[in-house]
DNA sequence: AAAAAAATACCAGAAAACCAGTAGAAGAAA
DNA sequence: TTTCTTCTACTGGTTTTCTGGTATTTTTTT
């Protein structure tokens, strides 16, 4: 028989280590070496020893996820990352993802899919749990904060926006005077508080209200 | 014991619908209803006939799977629509699910992926084949046009414009003359080869080179 | 030490976006 | 029918971005 997986929990919240720590020692085969309230604890851990998967918390007191994933992955580069989090913005998982994690949970995933979301990690596999899944699959359904109720128009306008299209352009495209355009702009602007296009496009982008252009 | 599930299979590649036939005979819970080899045809089909899920390709003759999908789920709500497809673009993917598909496979699945992917999507759970995680997960590296390579200012830069900030308010976060902020927004501009800011963040955004903004 | 890349900074003008306020017409909902 | 929403359109002015140049200094790489 193979030697033990050996599994690091990082999380500062007491109860979700407890939590995770009570499932895993139920399997035979993971050994869990570590759990750590602070990723610099567990990058000065993972110098010394060798680690198969790590469940990492993407909010942690000292830096973002983000980047400590990254170091991490520096550091140990067949280290299997698995994002574990409340967050369930897209962008989050997008990152987390970009910086090589091998998958992505949210915390009320169940039992079962823990433990299969590692064993398809450390085969290589991309491991999302359900909800994620969702999230990738329809962005703009599952958003905490309200998405602005967009007229039919206005997400017209806001996706030629999005394509680099000026106001004369639009106005010419869906038939109608620049200034009407300007006025649905300005609209834009107004429901989703923000001051200019680019904060637009950037949150039109996260919530997944924009087509994506080939 | 329930009724059987009624399956559709919509392609135009005969060996295709034949191997799909095959497999799922041998499922005793599954019913082939119908075997189509154009959009037009299966949705004549629908208008008198209950369909559970059916197996859409992506790529038909008449009309993108696309279009075709919307009008599935237009016509018949509660239908699952499972895209089945040669093609692993990311922005085709995406579109699927957003017109309404319940998940996307890849035509190397293997059976066991394919029918417990029919079943996950009958349960109301989005469906992925392995292959198509891969590509969700890192959009970058299935992409056709490399993402350009930035400064660490360039970044930063292209961070803060993200964030709604203005030239001038850019310049005094980063200690600089606001001459140099509009260097670096035109380079940036240029990398990317477009010529406004909203395409500038709408491309950065979809390629997940920009930070979540809480 | 030389070359290349990155970061800094400037000028000047054109184009586009942004702001504040107003308002008529069409269509849907009460 | 009246009210509400959406789409449309305007005036007039301010701010910001975008374009096309050029150029010095600092840092990194060869």
């Amino acid at each position: 028989m193979n030697r033990k997986i050996t599994l690091a929990i990082v999380d500062d919240h007491p109860i979700v280590v407890q939590g995770l720590q009570m499932i895993l020692t139920n399997n035979s085969e993971i050994n869990v070496t570590g759990c750590f309230t602070s990723g610099s604890d567990f990058i000065e851990f993972l110098k010394n020893n060798e680690v198969d998967i790590v469940l990492l918390d993407v909010m942690l007191p000292d830096g973002n996820g983000m980047d400590l994933c990254k170091e991490i992955k520096s550091i140990s580069p067949n280290i299997c990352v698995l994002a574990l989090s409340n967050h369930s913005e897209r962008s989050i998982v997008m990152q987390m993802l970009q910086n090589g994690a091998s998958g992505y949970l949210l915390k009320n995933v169940s039992v079962q899919e823990l433990t299969s979301c590692i064993y398809d990690a450390l085969n290589g596999e991309v491991a999302f749990s359900k909800a994620v899944k969702e999230i990738l699959a329809r962005p703009s359904a599952n958003d905490l904060k309200g998405i602005p109720q967009l007229t039919k128009r206005e997400k017209e306008v806001l996706q030629l926006i999005a394509e680099g299209k000026t106001t004369a352009l639009m106005a010419k495209h869906l038939f109608v005077s620049p200034l009407t355009i300007e006025t649905h702009r300005r609209n834009l602007l107004q429901k989703f508080e923000v001051k200019n296009v680019a904060s637009l496009i950037k949150i039109a982008a996260d919530q997944g209200l924009l087509k994506f252009i080939g």
